[in-house]
DNA sequence: GATGAATGAGCATTCATTCAT
DNA sequence: CATGAATGAATGCTCATTCAT
């Protein structure tokens, strides 16, 4: 029943002394990517950790709130890949880039992680954590919009609706990650980084 | 909590004798819609039909017989819609089109099918019903991809792993349905077809 | 397991269809009377009553409802025993002598539910059927009032706070149906009718 | 959450030492007179009291021994009222005076711990600290019986059955206090002093 | 075909209690 | 003496499913 820990938590909050709490995250993150969050019970998770149900309900208070503690550690190690590399991009074209990648080499790297983020979004969005979520992701685009907008002021970019920006620019590659998480499509979303970086510029820009 | 059957199932398996069957089915798809699929218990589909869970299972086994004749007549409704649209297209441009348009056009219509739709495929796709499914994703782009394939030869369109293009032309226009599906973007999807068509087709030719 | 089912609920709610909802609040009074109403499991009333979970729930609702149907099936028991002699009383003291009289009759023939009577009031009173139990308390005292009053008028009842008869015609009667009911003293309450008839009278008259 | 720790319990375990105790013991009864005392958890105490588990039960043992000991400064604080004046009366009728006088004057004064006895009797009464309790019950009665012995031979008492007389004497008062505190009733206890005083001794004499 | 009472395995959650620090 | 993380048995309740009428 012992499950060695991964240690995929260890940079989101390190320190000794939440170990135990890191273990039980990735154990659950290891259910719900086998089994599926909503069949995944308190129990099994209890078992895959070793641990026992009072301790898992002392740290995440319920269910909901395992999966949001894991939801938002999911997203920290992702911004944690993402953010260098927006920062450094100087132009609208190594921004889309930069987003793009990164994006396909998350996922590449954490399938369980971008599994669980495709499954749990509408339970923690329409949980208590809705406003964490919310702010986190307006904080994701908002350097790459503000970029975007002055190529569409030197008028390399179209001037489309900004509620599309997010859609043009990574619904393909998305759209493809969720076929490669369910077995749909062979090829690792990586090595088409090419493709989907140049489809995305493509999209947004005048001709 | 007598609820009026919204009658669109009605094309697809008209007759008589099985208005009960659609009014379940239509009873369900709006239980679905508000409160989830695995949230909403037969005993609640009961209620919003008036009918009696004896009856439910006479006529769709069980819970999952009942997703899977949604799933099926959602699908329908939509091939309904795309196939005399994607028959008539000539050239690949005019099927990228067929196909991104009819795609939005759908979801704008039916919000709540498409939302099933988003919803409940993992469940299908991982139950007795999967061939059904496999069988029509593979029937819904069998002529789009010859159509491409002529336009490869011809060198317009890139020579792209074939795995590849389904995301290519729709995921753009999926995330933002599923963007609009679930009230994060205000804009009806159908309003920006020209944008999705656009991209869709700048991702996929030679420039 | 099997416990014989006491039938002193079948003059309550007749009809052969009832006999399962019966049984099951009969075996409920038992468990609720040996155990304590809080240390009763509905898991130990399914055992005695040789029934099944969703049976109690699908009666019942929950284990409030339970006490609720409970609680209001004893008091229509002591009502139908009550009613009628409240009713040929034709003097204040033929009332409370019938009051007095009744009340110790009932609770030595009826010992388990008078014990749940006083056991479960505070739970009735705080829940959802506070109503329904009010309306009871104010009938079941709305006719010796009424009496009482006409004996005031005569000037052989003191002109006591309305909120006070009660307390005094019942108040020794109660105090030592509990010390009986909880076993610190012996003696059946009706053995001491007379002494009770005649301590409420002379608590309330004019010397 | 802080709460200011009433001192109720300081006249009855004095010194410096103990304050901490104390003050757990009042938030207690905070707590119970709020929720009930089987709703309330250790955790809501600990919570209130702004302690820790470990310190509770380091102090109290259990939940019990925190019941128990609450039970039993509820009692001494009782008696610390009753006994100057039931020794200071000198015929049966100033003692019945003393006794529900007292009671009534206690019940008003400290409505929780009032309410937190009525609540914990039978909780007390079945744990292992009955005869601790059984024994101050006939001390409190003792010297009064004693009393009213002699008035049954002077012959103005009548000859009633012993375990009759807490009942006669006290019962209105009861039950008029359980309704007070349960808010059925809107007048103090206090107020109706004469009335109850009265009936208490019209019950016993003879006539 | 329709009905709904009955079933019971299974689940999230609670909470008194322990004990290492 | 104080702390609070850890424990796990116990409980109320849900819900898909069956089947006699």
């Amino acid at each position: 029943m012992k499950v060695p820990s991964s240690n995929q938590f260890d940079r989101v909050e390190p320190g000794p002394r939440k170990a135990h709490k890191r273990h039980i995250l990735s154990c659950a993150l290891a259910c719900f990517d086998e089994s599926g969050i909503e069949a995944t019970t308190i129990e099994t998770i209890r078992e895959q950790a070793s641990s026992s149900v009072g301790s898992i309900y002392h740290h995440f208070g319920n269910k909901e709130g395992l999966i949001a503690a894991l939801y938002l550690a999911a997203l920290d190690d992702q911004f944690a890949m993402a953010e260098p590399r927006m920062l450094s991009a100087t132009t609208p074209r190594e921004s889309v880039d930069a987003l793009v990648r990164t994006y396909l080499e998350w996922v590449t790297q954490q399938p369980q992680l971008a599994r669980f983020l495709f499954r749990a979004r509408h339970l923690v969005a329409s949980g208590p954590h809705k406003e964490e979520l919310a702010k986190r992701n307006k904080q994701r685009y908002e350097t790459l919009l503000n970029q975007l907008a002055a190529g569409i002021k030197e008028g390399v970019i179209l001037p489309l609706p900004k509620e599309m920006f997010a859609s043009l620019l990574i619904g393909q590659s998305e759209n493809y990650c969720r076929a490669w998480l369910a077995h749909r499509v062979k090829g690792k979303p990586i090595l088409y980084v090419d493709i989907f970086v140049q489809a995305a510029w493509a999209s947004i820009i005048k001709f």
